[in-house]
DNA sequence: AACGGAACCTGAAAGC
DNA sequence: TGCTTTCAGGTTCCGT
């Protein structure tokens, strides 16, 4: 199956767009990577045995001749691995991704001004900005102040550059945190995510758990504020005195 | 169209 | 010491 589409050809080039990895041969060919929640690439010898959760391996020769063995390890089996000879579908409706492409103020505004979910589910969406998860979004509102319920529609001006300032703040820091684990273990850099029941580090009161979008989200209900939608009169609403 | 909830899996940690 | 429950970095499908 992979093997058959691969075997024999060369890398061309790889790159990443948000949670996902696509990596082009030299005839076209296209794999795509998306390690789900447990996924994850590690380069072993190429005699090494098969490790308790690998899925899958690529055996190749480097430019600089050496053999190497790339192996995919993933106990949950979320991931996946697809072999096409163009783009899927879920590559191309990827949004912004915020480290290749920046994120723009304006377009996320329109964006997220589109929807009423709840304005962490809505930075979620891979089609908003591409990337962005559980963690991120729940770290970047923390330090919005903004509460993760609030309806996306309902941001106030100003809120979306919050938002967006928190996401740079989020995606910096856990990259720091990526260097210092080295791909090893996992660095606990989080104020809000992952700490429910403790005190929250800007204002003490103790933080929050909920559910949104089947997620688990942890918020200050003192310092991150819950957007509303303004309550407009419309005509249907008001204006004919009742007889 | 858009929402909530379940399903897909395995494993670690907490609860009893 | 077990046995059960809960939770997990994500996406997709299904019913309302």
């Amino acid at each position: 199956m992979l093997g058959r589409a691969l075997a024999g050809k060369r890398v061309r080039d790889v790159i990443r767009r948000g949670k996902w990895l696509r990596i082009e041969l030299d005839d076209g060919a296209r794999l795509f990577s998306h390690l789900g929640m447990t996924g994850n690439w590690v380069q072993r010898d190429v005699d090494a045995p098969k490790e308790r959760s690998e899925r899958a391996r690529l055996d190749l020769v480097r430019t600089d001749g050496r053999r190497s063995s790339v192996r995919y390890l993933d106990s949950r089996r979320f991931g996946r691995l697809i072999v096409a000879n163009e783009d899927i579908a879920e590559w191309k409706k990827l949004g912004p991704d915020p480290l290749a492409d920046g994120i723009d103020v304006r377009s996320l505004e329109e964006a997220l001004g589109r929807r009423r979910r709840a304005v962490k589910d809505a930075l979620m969406d891979q089609s908003v900005l591409a990337g962005i998860g559980n963690i991120l979004a729940t770290e970047a509102l923390w330090q919005a102040r903004i509460d993760p319920r609030s309806r996306s529609d309902a941001l106030a001006p100003g809120d979306v550059g919050k938002i967006v300032r928190g996401l740079r703040w989020a995606i910096r820091k856990e990259l720091a945190a990526r260097d210092v684990a080295e791909s090893e273990g996992w660095v606990d850099v989080f104020s809000a995510y992952g700490h429910a029941g403790e005190p929250c580090p800007r204002c003490g009161s103790t933080l929050a758990r909920v559910v949104l979008a089947g997620r688990g989200t942890t918020f200050c209900k003192r310092c991150q504020v819950r957007r509303r939608v303004r309550a407009r009169a419309t005509e249907r609403h008001i204006g004919r005195p009742h007889p």
